[in-house]
RNA sequence: GGAGAGGUUCCCGAGUGGCUAAAGGGAGCAGACUGUAAAUCUGCCGUCUUCGACUUCGGUGGUUCGAAUCCACCCCUCUCCA
């Protein structure tokens, strides 16, 4: 049901390019993954999406959970069927809450003990019952639940984090009783490099079908998340897809590809886009500046997007002042093609073993601080 | 012709003697955003090179140590009655 095949490894560096076998179809590998938190990536038709070229999207325990309610999902027949994207799913367990809701959450041993973010409610979440929710939400792939450390965060802190996501994922392998899900594990340690170490051999080990990278691009500086990488990935497990949690801006893409990683999530183009800012290969555009109030031509003349074949910069900028709607999707989809064709690019690459140039051709044109 | 109300910084709009370069909102400008509490949040927003200095509240005079605020006249809007 679910299978990870490796077609090519480029020549002198870690990227290569693979295939990934799910119950909802194969992805083809490096891959970005859109993120849809609450069953819908916000501003785009699963239609548009597909025709973007996602392979996959991921989704929430802890968002689908509090609403509608993962009963009410499975009642749906699955969120697949209930969110109208019959491609590959993706659930993340809730482990990035414990980081992100800090202020509504108390940790134990045992799991997570949150105050809703809706109506401050409690609950609690351990590894068996984000296990169970992911279960019944019925993505492709499911997620450990882990405790993903702050930035900055001292050693000591960060051990007892990775220590307790060690002991989480054990119990996330017993309470899984679906075989059509694949559960994927997640190394921790901070930034410190014999926690990583630590953590990535941990995970690496376990009899998983993917190992994730946690706890990066959490707000130190980026430098030190590839040093991380660096020092994970000649542990990780070539015949395993690697999944880096969270990142998405294109320079941090390749540099993550470079460095082995497979897959990759994040909310930044979805997020910018609704913002008004614009990605493109020379780095963001912020749509929204008077720079552009008459600037007529696309976002990026080479873009086969909708937005770019039909819209200006200046007309973007017009529904962005005028807080239009339409503002929000034709740039989210835009950002989203843009970084799916990006990746696209990137298996090419190292199809052809010529990644490496692409990498440097990227940097020569980055232009982002 | 008569009776009222009012003119405040780009706009709306508070402010009735010093704490006022002047509340609040809007507009404008900029920044942030990376497993989404986000169609969000933050900053700037009279001029000058910062501490600071200087010029502002329809106009002109006046009262006062001190005025957007009080007085006089003038200009202009709006409402009601003839």
């Amino acid at each position: 049901m679910f299978e990870y095949e490796v077609i090519k490894n480029a020549k002198g560096t870690k990227a290569r390019t693979g295939k990934l076998q799910t119950p909802h179809g194969e992805i083809k590998t490096p891959v970005f993954m859109p993120v849809g938190t609450q069953a819908t990536v916000k501003a785009v038709l699963p239609r548009d999406l597909d025709e973007a070229g996602a392979q996959i999207v991921l989704s929430n325990t802890y968002h689908l959970y509090m609403r509608p309610g993962a009963d009410l999902v499975e009642e749906a027949g699955g969120l697949h069927s209930f969110m109208g994207w019959h491609k590959p799913i993706l659930t993340d367990s809730g482990g990035f809450q414990v980081f992100s809701l800090k202020g509504m959450r108390k940790i134990s041993d045992d799991g997570v003990r949150f105050q809703s973010h809706i109506d401050g409610s409690y609950h609690m979440f351990t590894p068996e019952s984000a296990t169970h929710t992911q279960q019944q939400l019925g993505a492709d792939i499911i997620m450990a639940f882990d405790e993903c450390s702050p930035y900055p965060c001292e050693h000591d802190k960060t051990m007892q984090a990775m220590e307790r996501t060690h002991r989480w994922i054990e119990r996330c392998i017993k309470a899984k009783t679906r075989h059509d899900q694949a559960l994927f594990g997640i190394i921790q340690g901070g930034m410190h490099d014999d926690l990583r170490r630590q953590s990535a051999e941990f995970i690496s080990n376990l009899d998983l079908p993917g190992v994730a990278v946690g706890g990066l691009s959490v707000g130190e500086p980026k430098h030190l998340m590839n040093d991380m990488l660096d020092i994970i990935s000649p542990i990780l497990p070539g015949d395993k897809p690697h999944y880096l949690m969270g990142v998405g801006s294109l320079d941090c893409l390749v540099e993550g590809v470079h460095r082995g990683i497979d897959m990759f999530d994040c909310v930044l183009p979805t997020r910018t886009g609704r913002m008004g800012t614009a990605v493109t290969k020379r780095g963001r555009l912020v749509l929204r500046n008077a720079t552009y109030a008459r600037d007529f031509s696309p976002i990026d003349e080479d873009c086969d997007c909708y937005t770019c074949k039909n819209f200006s910069r200046a007309y973007l900028r017009h529904l962005i002042k005028a807080g239009e709607i339409l503002a929000a999707q034709l740039i989210t989809l835009h950002n989203i093609r843009c970084t799916i064709r990006f990746m696209d690019e990137i298996q090419e690459a190292i199809e052809q073993d010529r990644f490496n140039e692409f990498r440097d051709y990227f940097w020569r044109n980055w232009h982002e601080k």
